[in-house]
RNA sequence: UCUUCCUUAGCUCAGUUGGUUAGAGCAUCUGACUGUUAAUCAGAGGGUCCCCCGUUCAAGUCGGGGAGGGAGAGCCA
């Protein structure tokens, strides 16, 4: 008999039907009450065993086992469940020899226990809920652009660009290790590697992205990113996922109305398509809540917070603007910010945070940023002194989309790139854009698993990417 | 990389001024019960107190070093 998925059954009325459903044993009660979980959403189907059945079977059907149960969805005798499959038969899969699955359904498991058995966490709610939604968001980024006839384009994992300015790199290479070819200087001999010269890991797929936008208008990028900074953070990865369009034609103020659309769009795809898990992860987070000290605690639930992020629009404010919101704080006058405030500086978390959290209580876009902390392709203003930059800051999480109108001035370009010590002869490809036909064009990063932090409330980037890749951790 | 906190049973945690045989809840096992919903009830087993060195008659407890983890910060998405 064909199986039957458990979502399919909870999601409907309909009783007094055969069905075959396979799954894993979240607890079973009595000898009789199994809970069964396949994944394909939050709830688990009752399944209800015969009195009196063959005591071996019983002794298999533990907490963690995979079973197959052919019976009749009935409605359901017991309070808690509409529903419930009256097993007409029950086959083992897979054993789980419960003294040492280290899963138990009524054990509380740290998110950071949980952390270092990510192999099996997929089995528990908490992650249930978080790989689904991340899966939507997925989903809903080549929908959202897909429906605006962006093309998706495939930019490369290995690159032998290092002038993207973009953090530290991982080096691909398959010479060896304890004697590589040498010149004369004493330096590695790249040209006997593989690809016959230096190549890296990917830390943004901007630059060729770009080349595709000079032709299709526009492009997206979707994959995995590298940065071999030391970071050690709830809120880095070494290995992340980065959504980067790119579009011809558009200026700042278009980067903006289109990244802002796109926030949008993502959450409110996963409101209306995760109800359930988005409940759970919004309760897990209330309860969390709960832990912390009254004056700690954030005034919305995680509902009510994606509902506003949906509802209002983003603030938008130039950097010098911030800066001066900055000054005129209370906080700053009472000296309590650690880093202290003048134009040119970065903003520090310190600094986005309370913009965010305390000043706007919303997304904020800054825009206008010094050109001297913003990265060469940023288009320079007619100030000269300010580039077309916008970062998007989130509550919670700080910077979740970094993005530009990038210089198509070729003049301009090369002197920034001169300035910077960029060097532009092997940048000839980029360069060419600007040489043939080039045109205005923006574009924006935006970080993939932030953005599921963001939607889901949870606190740690590592726990909402399947298998994350930090400083010292790359297990499984 | 810096600051700070933490590491005791499978998990989550207590453990008093250093002092007999290191505890609890949950999980696990055994049995009872059987329409349960974190089932319930009774019983049992389970420890390299993160590692090394030191102080002491005596160290889970004090000191030094190391490892791992959390939270901030820097860098960034």
């Amino acid at each position: 008999m064909k199986r039957t998925k458990i979502k399919g059954i909870l999601k409907s009325d309909a009783t007094d039907y055969k069905v075959n459903v396979k799954g894993w044993v979240r607890s079973f009660r009595n000898n009789q009450f199994i809970a069964l979980n396949d994944g394909s959403c939050m709830g688990n189907i009752q399944v209800v065993i015969e009195l009196g059945a063959d005591e071996a079977l019983l002794k298999r059907i533990t907490t963690g086992a995979s079973i197959s149960v052919d019976g009749t969805v009935i409605a359901s005798l017991g309070k808690g469940q509409k529903v419930e499959v009256k097993a007409d038969s029950v086959t083992i899969l897979g054993d789980c020899d419960t003294e040492q699955y280290p899963l138990q359904l009524k054990n509380k498991p740290s998110l950071e226990y949980l952390r270092e058995i990510a192999h099996l966490r997929f089995r528990t709610n908490t992650f249930g809920a978080i790989f689904r939604v991340r899966h939507s968001l997925a989903y809903a980024v080549h929908k959202f652009y897909n429906d605006r006839g962006f093309v998706y384009l495939h930019t490369p994992i290995v690159t032998a660009s290092d002038a993207e300015g973009a953090g530290e790199m991982f080096r691909v290479s398959t010479l060896p290790f304890d004697n590589p070819p040498r010149n004369e200087d004493g330096t590695i001999d790249f040209k006997e590697d593989f690809f016959g010269r230096c190549t890296n890991l990917t830390v943004s797929g901007q630059l060729e992205a770009e080349l595709g936008a000079m032709a299709f208008s526009e492009v997206y990028t979707f994959g995995p990113t590298f940065r071999a900074e030391n970071s050690n953070t709830a809120r880095h990865l070494a290995e992340f996922w980065m959504i980067e369009p790119e579009v011809a034609f558009n200026d700042i103020h278009d980067n903006m109305d289109l990244a802002e659309d796109f926030i949008r769009y993502l959450i409110a795809y996963v409101m209306e398509h995760n109800k359930e898990d988005l409940e759970f992860l919004a309760q897990r987070l209330a309860d969390e809540e709960k832990q912390k000290p009254m004056n700690e605690r954030s005034e919305l639930g995680l509902v009510e917070k994606l509902e506003f992020v949906v509802n209002n629009k983003f603030e938008r404010i130039t950097y010098t603007e911030a800066i001066d919101i900055l000054l005129n704080s209370a906080h700053y006058k009472k000296k309590k910010f650690q880093y202290d405030v003048s134009w040119g500086i970065d903003l520090q978390s310190e600094h986005e945070r309370y913009l965010v959290e305390k000043h706007f209580k919303k997304p904020v876009i800054v825009t206008g940023y010094p050109k001297d902390i913003k990265a060469f392709y940023m288009r320079q203003n007619d100030d000269g002194k300010t580039v077309a930059a916008m970062d998007i800051l989130a509550p919670g999480i700080g910077e979740i989309v970094g993005g530009s109108q990038r210089d198509e001035r070729l003049d301009k370009l090369t002197q920034r790139m001169n300035e910077m010590h960029i060097p532009t002869d092997e940048m000839y490809w980029y360069l060419d854009t600007r040489r043939f036909g080039t045109v205005p064009h923006a574009g924006f990063g935006l970080g993939f698993e932030r953005m599921v932090l963001f939607v889901t409330g949870m606190g740690n980037i590592r726990d909402v990417i399947p298998f994350p890749r930090t400083p010292k951790n790359a297990e499984f």
